[in-house]
DNA sequence: GGTGTACTATTGAGTACGCAAACAACTCTA
DNA sequence: TAGAGTTGTTTGCGTACTCAATAGTACACC
C-alpha cells in the first residue's frame, strides 16, 4: 500500500504526465507575461487571432474556433467578447444556417497580429532553441500530436 | 508582412509550442474529469497530496509545495484551505522559524491519495500506453525535463 | 406539416487561479 | 541592537475559465 506511492514515482507514464503538467505551466507562465504586458493580448487572444488569420476569409465559425482552442463554447463566447470589444474580431452571420455566428477577423484584427507576432514568435523560439536540439523539437511535437485532439486543426489550412 | 504567419505554420518551435498547450488541455481535461467525479480531488489537490506523501514525515513548507506544483504562494493557501477543511492535510508550525508553517498529510489524506490512486494512475498509463511505446514515453519526460524549472523537486525530498 | 433530436450560441453561477499589497518573522550589517 | 532587506504567508480584487440551463435554428422521419 505504500508501496502504490513509490511504484509511482518511478512509472514513466506518470512521469511524463507531471512533467507535461509542469512544463506547460511554466512556459505558459513566461510567454503570458510577455505577450499581456507588450500587446494586451492573452495567449488564448493570440491563438484566436492567429487561427482566424490562417482560415479562409480569414473567419471561423466559432464552434469550430472552441475545437481549435480547446475551449467550451462559452468560453469562445467571451474571449471573442473582449475581441470583439478591442475591434480586433467582428462577428458575421451566415446565410445557410441561421444558428451559426462567424468570428471574423477585421483589419485591425490583423494588423494586432502582425504586431504582436514577432515578439512572440522570437520568444517560443528563444524558450525551445536554447534548450533543444531541433531533433528534439520536431519529436517533441511528434509524440504530443498522437495525443487526442492535438494534431486536429493543427495546421490548418493545406493549400489546396 | 503576411509571410510572417506564413512563416509560424512552418516554423517547428511554435509548432511544439502549440502542440504543449493543446495536449496539457485536452489530457488535463480527461484525468480532470475522472477525478473529480469518483474521488472529489482535483488534479492539483491529488498532486499536492501525492508530494506531500513522498516528503520527509508526510510534510512541506508551503512554499516548496508552491515550487513543485508551478502555483504562487497565495494559490498554495487556498488550495491548502480546502485540503484543511476535508481533514486531509493539516497545519504544523516549526520550531526553528515562526514565518513557516507546513503543510502535514494527515492519515485521511493518505487513505485518500491511496483511495485515489489506483485509478488515476491506471488513467495515466491507459492514456499514454495506448498511443505512444515506452521509448516515447521516456522521450518525452526527458526532453520535457529541459524546460525551465519542469525537472526542480520532481522526485523530491533529497534526504538530508 | 408536425414532432423529436441534434446543433449553435449565450447566460448565470461558481471556481481556481494570479497579482499586488500587507504583515510578520528572520537575517545580515555594522 | 537598530535598521534594512529578504522571505513566508495571507488577503482583496480581478479574470478566465467551466458547467448547467436556456433558447433559437436545422433537419430527419413519418
Amino acid at each position: 500500500m505504500t508501496q502504490v506511492l513509490t511504484e509511482q514515482a518511478i512509472e514513466p507514464a506518470v512521469q511524463a504526465w507531471t512533467r507535461l503538467m509542469r512544463a506547460s505551466a511554466s512556459t505558459t507562465r513566461l510567454l503570458s507575461a510577455e505577450l499581456q504586458e507588450e500587446h494586451g493580448l492573452t495567449l488564448n487572444d493570440y491563438e484566436a487571432l492567429l487561427v482566424l488569420s490562417r482560415a479562409d476569409d480569414g473567419r471561423l465559425k466559432r464552434v469550430e474556433l472552441a475545437r481549435n482552442l480547446m475551449l467550451t463554447p462559452s468560453g469562445i463566447t467571451r474571449l471573442l467578447q473582449g475581441l470583439e470589444d478591442a475591434g480586433l474580431v467582428e462577428r458575421a452571420s451566415c446565410a445557410t444556417d441561421l444558428r451559426v455566428t462567424y468570428a471574423q477577423l477585421t483589419d485591425a484584427g490583423r494588423d494586432k497580429l502582425a504586431e504582436a507576432s514577432g515578439g512572440h514568435v522570437a520568444s517560443i523560439r528563444a524558450l525551445f532553441e536554447e534548450r533543444f536540439a531541433n531533433e528534439e523539437i520536431r519529436a517533441l511535437a511528434e509524440i504530443l500530436g498522437k495525443l487526442p485532439g492535438v494534431a486536429d486543426g493543427d495546421d490548418s489550412c493545406e493549400p489546396a
